[in-house]
DNA sequence: TCATATAGTTGACTTAGGTCAACCATTTGG
DNA sequence: CCAAATGGTTGACCTAAGTCAACTATATGA
């Protein structure tokens, strides 16, 4: 008896269908068909927007037209007309929908209680998982341009200092470091890119204008799970991007040689290894880029 | 923002739906309705027995007895009745139901290499999915009495003479070792247990006769992914009861020092240590239990 | 300004998938 | 041997969910 990769994701298939299996009948018991539980849940989840709801759930406009006209009848969303386009439509959950969502949750939150409690090594589990659901959801990453003080990028930031925290032999310290100003990576003067999967912050990178004719990148993380999928190259070529769109020519970063894989990166992006230019106590490698 | 246990569970849920909800449209790609293609991978996969495969589908009698008619019609099964009992029916996959079913598999396999392929660890990766697999389905994992030279057995066997090799100072040679006899451990010596999990073995436990007024536990080993879920304790007590059953009222077994998680089991069920009662070079923990 | 595109609504229709009750054939237990 | 239970079949019926086409109202671009 062999036992070959395809046949454990065939079990893992079957273990976490019927799983969903039972949060469908979960959704099913509370009396309402799956379809309207699913349009609810999405309105919680996705927002107002009508047109976005439907992408998301790939739903047909009669479909799910009808299904917010139930919703609205049941009294669980109200239906308004959008201000900028009066052929846009917007569903907001009432108090009840609202309750109603969070009563969904928590019978899905319950299913995930009971899983995590009883679990020897709750953090491997979920470490798994994550493990699972960023391979499985690479294709659907998105990287949003924000402001750095904004909650995804100073939740990213945090695991950032955390990791550089414990892998730099002697810590960490951002009050030590050259702490960029949040308006030096905001345009005009530069950027700051945050790679969302599923409402989760799973990335970033800063683009620093310093006003001395180059931008320096800064805070490349990439969240434990998600690494090796590209996430972090495609943060710094949306960092590039924006500098050339900022007219920006040439590029530099600092990192450490106790982050091989960041080097092995910038190399591999072209990067070319430079003399010192800052006297941040941190950094012992340094990087030039010149954009065309 | 902080990110909860339960959000990186509710995540994981919405990556692995939509990646079943591709799967699911997979299916209906083949041009053959979702619940009929269930009903024809459910037989490819449970046997021909149609109580069961009503039981694993948690199907309405009327609802599998149309979808049987119409695979029947298609020519992709053969129905014929239970020769033990009149009133049961089996349904039997024709070559060209074989042939389908082997195409859904591939469709959904082609998936699974894709992802092992683009992923930077595949190893962790298919890891982390028996580790959530598991989670998932231990309250549907069944222990199974069955031959030691059984094909799923002797997996087990093999992987658990592996973990010795890995976990022993000097490593583990089988051949050194006391290896039980397998009438031994058959019925009316003795007997062999494997823990299945959706048709993959993930332990197994064997009790030795010997002749010597008491009975041995042997072989007692669980996959890395399922430990901590009591499935050693489940496969122990199975042991147990055998060996009440066989009028077994004391037993006997041999550890090593090295696998400190399987002598904590034992002193949790109740064994007590005792002296060494056997010249094998490998173990240095020696217990005893007396049944009652 | 007018043709065209877009967002959503509505009615008519289809299909999947399931329930319910009546039914037949067989097995099983007293 | 007969009553009750079991496994499966069948017809009548229902709901969820989606397609298609026609339609309204608004926005947009030449």
């Amino acid at each position: 008896m062999t036992i070959s990769p395809l046949t454990r994701i065939r079990r893992f298939n079957r273990a976490v269908t019927t799983e969903v299996g039972a949060l469908d009948t979960s959704f099913l018991g509370r009396g309402r068909p799956l379809g309207i539980a699913r349009v609810l849940h999405a309105i919680g989840h996705f927002g107002s927007d009508v047109s976005v709801i439907r992408k998301h759930l790939n739903l047909d406009k009669a479909t799910l037209s009808r299904s917010l006209k139930t919703l609205e009848q049941d009294a669980l969303i109200t239906l308004t007309t959008d201000p900028n386009d009066g052929r846009k439509r917007h569903a907001q959950l009432t108090p009840d929908g609202q309750a109603e969502c969070a009563v969904y949750n928590a019978l899905s939150d319950q299913n995930a209680q009971n899983l995590l409690a009883r679990h020897p090594r709750p953090e491997a589990l979920l470490a798994a998982m994550d493990l699972v659901a960023s391979a499985l959801s690479v294709d659907r990453l998105e990287l949003h341009r924000c402001d750095p003080r904004a909650e995804p990028a100073v939740y990213c930031l945090g695991e950032y200092y955390a990791e550089l925290e414990r892998r730099f032999d002697r810590g960490f310290d951002v009050s030590l470091s050259c702490d960029p100003e949040a308006d030096d990576m905001l345009p005009p003067n530069g950027a700051f890119y945050v790679a969302m999967s599923d409402g989760l912050p799973q990335g970033c990178c800063g683009l620093k204008g310093t006003g001395k004719g180059y931008a320096e990148i800064k805070r490349l993380w990439v969240a434990p799970s998600a690494r090796g999928l590209g996430v972090a190259q495609r943060l710094l070529l949306a960092c590039e991007d924006q500098a050339r769109a900022l007219t920006i020519s040439l590029l530099r970063l600092d990192t450490n040689s106790a982050l091989p894989e960041a080097a092995r990166l910038y190399n591999k992006e072209g990067w070319t290894q430079i003399d010192r230019f800052n006297d941040d106590p941190y950094p012992d490698l340094f990087f030039e880029k010149a954009l065309c």
